[in-house]
DNA sequence: GCAAAAGTGTTCAATGTACACCCATGC
DNA sequence: GCATGGGTGTACATTGAACACTTTTGC
């Protein structure tokens, strides 16, 4: 049976927050098409290994750290996406919590890797990588509102007021603190330690953990 | 450059309802893989085309319907998916009005093409199939809480009533009839026409249209 | 004692849910 | 006149939004 071959890759879009803004791993491209350019990290899927973990390994490469929430975002597939020839690309996006990466690995002379704030985007990525980022932001908006993906851009142990931080960062919108408490206590899933965190010349704050391993969605929510 | 290249189809899960039944479009295949076992209907993306109107071709080759509401679902891709080799699906749903479909085609002797309940499927179908069809099922009815999605599967003058009957049957549940009336004219996207529906012996019920060329989702909603 | 972030409740508005009767028609 | 589905409103519960003061700490 005869059929067109296509090449398929997986990219990624690694979210963290770092320095109180929400921040994603692009890496410069040093090779052509686009040359000299921003792009999200992504290779291509071998013939052997399924989409996620394609995405896994291409994670890992990039920021040395496993065990990441990863859900796959959307598949983009315009013949003249790619210079090269007809790429499909299965979008992939990552939430990474801050401590746990030190610095983003860049691919030996491949090209460099560095994180950027979401809000202040090179002017133009390579590929439809501008696209990509902004259907990546929309859906962690829209996930963050009803799900609790959130957590996991935090450590294990965190206060009240980092978690409503993250919120806000990604909302980018200030929220009242009275009414996220209650909206998060409501939800029923996180663990009040017998733990403080102390950080200037204040009252320190009570530390909290996620309660599930597993993450919370509402029924038939993507 | 090397890489491996990958087959890459789409399936295409095509709801309708018929006989107060939600009903998806299932093809019998002639060949092997999986010969004699019921599929989504799909095949390889071509070259020169995008996902997208590759999904659009192949529903109309099966249904000789264009003009069709047409989201893509999500992406499959383990390497055992397929016997034949590696192949990845983009797989989409589509919803189609009743009233638009005359007989589903079966391509020439490659299969035979039937509606089927969703609520009695085939035991056990074609690759991955079950799965597809699990999540689109899920997908729909999400997405027929939070948008207008519902009002694709019926003709463009219809009675609230029949309104009604597409969500009490996605849903698989009773609606109360007076708040569902209140929730669909929240939205404020129907005109009520000067026109009447007569069928038995009842008071005639007005007939109602979409306002909107265009669906309408809230923000962030994929 | 004062600066700084932590922590905590109440009121009001909007939305969702439960529930029952009259209306227009064909026969 | 009766059987059948069409059409309508109100009361209550739940959820979301606005809003201000006391507590604990370091200096």
């Amino acid at each position: 049976m005869y059929y067109d071959k296509i090449g398929v890759t997986v990219d990624i879009v690694i979210f963290t927050i770092k320095n109180d803004d929400l921040q994603v791993l692009l890496v410069k491209r040093k090779m052509a098409p686009f040359k000299d350019q921003w792009a999200i990290p992504g290779g291509f899927v071998r013939k052997e290994e399924s989409l996620k973990n394609a995405a896994r390994r291409e994670l890992e490469e990039e920021t040395g750290v496993k065990d990441v929430y990863l859900e796959q975002l959307y598949t983009f597939g315009k013949p003249k996406r790619d210079p090269r020839g007809r790429i499909v690309t299965v979008a992939y996006y990552a939430l990474i919590s801050s401590n746990r990466i030190i610095k983003p690995i860049a691919k030996t002379d491949v090209y460099e890797a560095d994180w950027h704030s979401m809000y202040h985007l090179p002017k133009k990525l390579a590929f439809d990588h501008d696209h990509i980022l902004d259907y990546a932001l929309q859906r962690l908006r829209y996930k963050l509102e009803y799900t609790t993906v959130g957590f996991q851009l935090l450590p294990k142990k965190f206060t009240l007021t980092e978690l409503q931080k993250v919120y806000e960062i990604i909302l980018n919108k200030k929220l009242d603190k009275r009414n996220f408490r209650k909206k998060i206590a409501s939800l029923n899933v996180l663990i009040a330690l017998n733990e403080t965190k102390m950080e200037g010349a204040h009252r320190p704050a009570r530390l909290h953990s996620f309660k599930e391993k597993k993450f919370i969605f509402p029924k038939g929510v993507i």
